[in-house]
DNA sequence: GCCGTCCTAGAAAGATCGTTCTATTCGCGA
DNA sequence: TCGCGAATAGAACGATCTTTCTAGGACGGC
C-alpha cells in the first residue's frame, strides 16, 4: 500500500520550495510540516533531499501543466485563460503575505547550482507547462507556427512577473504583464487566425 | 582611504548571489573570492550576510539602471536596445557554463524570506531598472501612459526568460522573448507614437 | 619615535544542516 | 499465531555556516 506520507512529503516540499527555494528548505522543516519523523523522509526518499525536491518538482509541473489545459479549455477565449493563470498566482501571493512562489521557478534560481538533478527536474516542469499553454494557444485560433515561442513568452512573463510581485509585495506586475500578454496573444491570433 | 576593499567585497557578492543565491552564497566563499580574510568582511559590512547582499543588490541595480539608460540613448531603435538587453544575458549566461543569472533576480527569489532588507534592495534594484526601460522607451516614441507598464512586462519577461534559459541551458527562451517584446513596444509605438 | 586608527588575519564558538544509524511499531500473508 | 517487510521514531555524526573574538601589521599626525 502507498502510504500517504510519501505524497505528504512531495506535497509540502512543493510549498516550502516555493517559500524559500532549494538551499533555503530543510529537511527538518519538511518532516515537520508532513507531520513524520525526520527517518521517515529516508525511507521514501533513500536519495535525500536532491531526490526529495526533483520528485516534487516534476510532480507540480505535471500538475501545472494539467491545470493549464484544462484551464484554456475549460475558457470561453485565451485571453480568460491567461487572466485566470496570472490571477491565480496573484492570489496566491497575497493570501501567503507575499512568500509563496511559484513552486518551480523558486528553485530553478538557486537549485541547479548545487543538483543536477533538481535543474533536470525543473526543465521537465517548465517544459511541460510550455507545453500546456502552447497547446492550448493553437486550441485558441493561435497558429501552431508561433505557439510555440507565444507560450515560452508567456511562461517567462509569468515567472518574471510573479518574482517582482513577490519582492514588490503588489500584484501590479502580475496585472500590468498580463495585459501584455492579452494583447500579444490577440494580435498572433488575428495575424491569421 | 576607501580601501578597494569592500568595493571588491560587493562586486564579488553580486556575482555570487547571481549563481547560488542568498541561501547558496556563503560568506567564506565571498572572503575567497574577494581575497580578503575572514574578519576583513564584519569589518567592512558590520551588518553581516544581509547587509553584504543587500549592499551588493542594491549596487547592481542602480548599474543595471544606468547601463539600460545608456544602451537605449544609444541604440537607433527600441528594438535594437531590447536586443542587445536580451543578448547580454544570453551571453552571460552561455559564457558562465549556464550558472551566472541574474545578480537581482536569483537573490530575489529566496532572500526575501530570510531577510527584509535583501528584499527591500531586490525591490529598490528592481524598481530602479524598470524606470530606466520606461525611460529608454518613452525617448523612443512609446506614449507616456504605456510606457511603464511595457517596462515592468519587458523585465518581468526578461528575468523569467532568464530563469528558463537556465534551467534548460539554452539561449532559446531569451531568443523568443525579446521576439514578442519587440512586436510590443512596436505596437505600443505605432499606436499613437 | 610614539600612538591611535584602519585594516588584515584567522581561530573559536554556537547553531544548523544533511546524512546515517539503530531500534520499535504496524499490517498483512502464511 | 507467527514472521517478515514496511513504516515510524529519533539519536548521533560530521560538515558547514554565520557570527564573534583576539591579535598583528600598516600608516599618518603629533
Amino acid at each position: 500500500m502507498a502510504s500517504g506520507s510519501k505524497e505528504r512529503i512531495a506535497a509540502v516540499t512543493g510549498e516550502l520550495l516555493a517559500r524559500r527555494g532549494y538551499n533555503g528548505m530543510g529537511l527538518k522543516a519538511v518532516s515537520e510540516a508532513a507531520g513524520l519523523p525526520f527517518g521517515s523522509i529516508y525511507h521514501h526518499f533513500p536519495g535525500g533531499k536532491e531526490e526529495i525536491a526533483a520528485h516534487a518538482i516534476v510532480r507540480i509541473g505535471r500538475a501545472g501543466a494539467d491545470s493549464l489545459t484544462a484551464l484554456f479549455a475549460g475558457s470561453d477565449s485565451p485571453e480568460a485563460a491567461l487572466r485566470a493563470m496570472f490571477d491565480f498566482m496573484a492570489d496566491r501571493l497575497e493570501r501567503s503575505g507575499w512568500e509563496a512562489g511559484c513552486s518551480v521557478g523558486t528553485p530553478a534560481q538557486d537549485g541547479p547550482s548545487d543538483s543536477e538533478a533538481v535543474r533536470q527536474a525543473c526543465d521537465d516542469a517548465l517544459a511541460c507547462m510550455v507545453d500546456a499553454v502552447a497547446g492550448g494557444l493553437a486550441g485558441h485560433g493561435v497558429p501552431e507556427g508561433r505557439a510555440a515561442g507565444l507560450a515560452t513568452t508567456v511562461l517567462a512573463a509569468y515567472e518574471g512577473a510573479a518574482l517582482m510581485a513577490r519582492v514588490q509585495r503588489s500584484s501590479a506586475p502580475l496585472d500590468r504583464t498580463v495585459e501584455a500578454m492579452v494583447r500579444l496573444v490577440d494580435a498572433a491570433r488575428t495575424a491569421r487566425g
